[in-house]
Order: C-alpha cells, then sequence, then structure tokens
DNA sequence: ATTGGTTCCTGCTGGC
DNA sequence: TGCCAGCAGGAACCAA
C-alpha cells in the first residue's frame, strides 16, 4: 500500500533506470485504471528524454523533454518494475497495465492488481493546477514543515486526528500505515479531536511524523501484501512497525518496561484500522 | 465548507 | 483440502 515512503523508493529505483534515458514506446494493455490513459500515450512520449524524476506527496512526476510531465499514481498495489538490458525478463501479467521502453533498452511495467492506480501526461506549466495536485497539502519532509505548520492545517478540524492525518488536504503523503505509528511517537491519542494538538503537542506529531516516514524511506518502504521496490526487492519498514500490524502484542515500550500484557489495541476510525497503544497515547 | 460513509477493484485470508 | 465471504486500502464521490 503506497504511502510516501514507498513512493519514494519507488522513485529511488527509477531514477538510475530512466533519468536521461529516451523513451522509445509504451505498450498500452489496458484502457486505463482509475480514469482512461491518455490517448496516444505511446505516440505523445516517444522520443523524449527523461529529465527528472520527482515526487508530489504520492505522486511519481517522470519529466520528460518539452515540458511534459507523467503523473503516476500507485493506488493500493500499483508497482513500477524495472528491467535493463540483460535482465531475465519474465513472461507479461495480466495485470502489466503499461510497459515503458526506452530507445537502450530498459523496461518498466507498471503493474497495478487492484487498479486503483492512475496515470496523466500533463503539461509542466498545469502540473500545479491539475486536479490531482492542486488541492494537496504541504510536504512532510519540506524544510517548512514543522509543528507550527501542522497545527495551522488542523486548528479549525474537528474531526479526529488520524482522519485529519489521512486527509491529502491536510498533509500530503501518509496513508493509515505512518499515520497509526506517527501517533503512537507523539503519544497521542487517534481519537483526539485534531484542533486540540496546537503548541508543543503539534511540534511532537511533526517530528514524529518526519521520523517515521524518513526511517521508512531509509529501510525501503514497508512490503505488506503488496508493495515491491522496482528491482523487485521487499521493502522492510514492516519489521520495524511499533503499533500497526500488532493487535495484541506488546508495544516497543510497554516491552521494554516489561509489561506482561499486550497493549496495542486495534480500532475502526472512518472506515479504516486504527493501532495504538493505550499505555501511552493520550 | 466540512465530514463521514460508500464505492471502486482484486487478491489474500480465515473460518467452516 | 477446498471454498467463499469478508477484508484490505487511497481517494473520488455523495449526502447530510
Amino acid at each position: 500500500m503506497p504511502e510516501l515512503p514507498e513512493v519514494e523508493t519507488t522513485r529511488k529505483g527509477l531514477i538510475p533506470a530512466l533519468v536521461g534515458e529516451t523513451f522509445s514506446k509504451v505498450d498500452v494493455r489496458s484502457s486505463g485504471l482509475r480514469f482512461p490513459f491518455p490517448r496516444n500515450l505511446s505516440s505523445k512520449i516517444q522520443n523524449r528524454r527523461v529529465i527528472s524524476i520527482n515526487r508530489r506527496a504520492k505522486y511519481l512526476l517522470i519529466c520528460l523533454e518539452g515540458d511534459l510531465v507523467l503523473l503516476i499514481h500507485l493506488g493500493m498495489s500499483g508497482r513500477m518494475r524495472v528491467f535493463i538490458k540483460g535482465d531475465k525478463i519474465p513472461p507479461i501479467d495480466k495485470h502489466d497495465h503499461l510497459i515503458f521502453r526506452t530507445l537502450c533498452g530498459t523496461e518498466v511495467r507498471f503493474n497495478d492488481a487492484r487498479r486503483f492506480g492512475a496515470l496523466d501526461l500533463v503539461s509542466a506549466k498545469k502540473l500545479n493546477t491539475h486536479p490531482l495536485i492542486c488541492d494537496l497539502g504541504p510536504e512532510p519532509l519540506s524544510e517548512s514543515f514543522n509543528g507550527t505548520l501542522l497545527a495551522e492545517r488542523i486548528i479549525e478540524k474537528k474531526t479526529n486526528i488520524k482522519a485529519a492525518l489521512l486527509d491529502q488536504k491536510t498533509i500530503a503523503g501518509i496513508g493509515n500505515i505512518y499515520a497509526c505509528e506517527a501517533l503512537y511517537y507523539a503519544n497521542l491519542s487517534p481519537r483526539r479531536a485534531a484542533y486540540t494538538i496546537q503548541g508543543k503537542r503539534a511540534d511532537r506529531l511533526a517530528s514524529s511524523i518526519q521520523g517515521v516516514l524518513k526511517a521508512a524511506i531509509k529501510a525501503g518502504g514497508s512490503s505488506l501484501r503488496d508493495f515491491r521496490q522496482s528491482d523487485g526487492g521487499l521493502g522492510y519498514f514492516q519489521h520495524q512497525f511499533a503499533v500497526y500490524g500488532r493487535e495484541g502484542e506488546l508495544c516497543p515500550r510497554c516491552k521494554a518496561a516489561n509489561h506482561n500484557q499486550g497493549c496495542v489495541n486495534r480500532t475502526v476510525q472512518n472506515g479504516r484500522s486504527t493501532f495504538y497503544c493505550s499505555c501511552w497515547q493520550r
């Protein structure tokens, strides 16, 4: 389930394979995902060189010559798998929707079993006004993100903090896993009203968000059912989850304190599983 | 305007 | 062992 760290891991895998290379063609193997693929995608990007690969929230931005940007969202199960010339190429999977090819023989497959992914081709000038991009909140790993900014973003939110963190308009890039983990490290209850998190609490939450995202990127993201790095390898951050998916277990701090009873609870908020430790989160 | 619930899709899991 | 209902989740959409 790609959140910011998984998208960042994918970006890092794509850079050496694609930046500086020129697309030769795209095999379009289905009509689209969340919405139809752009018409004549292959001819539109043919013979264009990849200038850079960036990220905004959970979106990959593959910037091409001629002010074009491939905007890609991995949805729930999307993967970008790279094969360079000489690699053993596996048979095409039924969920390989797009196969990008470059002049030097590199192949990138956009595979997405659950089809919640998205791809659009947009003018670089219009990127910031694109409907998928224009309402996104601040980047949590940007220089300007801190407790003060976070507090400003949530001071009028009457919903719980967990739902506020999942709302991409509040902060961009956080999904269910990292929302749970960040709230744990900030000692904040996921049920707490968002607007009550101001001052020191907001500082704690902002730095917990940054800390957990950075640690996850360092570990190559989290692989649960779906996520793979672009070389097919697994991410490792799932082994470091403090609370996510650990219902009934001891959280790291309760373990250190030799508590003898499981402390991690699971609840459902806004239709999503939330994991939290009732001993530390208030 | 904000918020919470539903829906999309498919693979995997757990219970029988 | 095999089957299938239910669950998982990001974000658009809708309704209150």
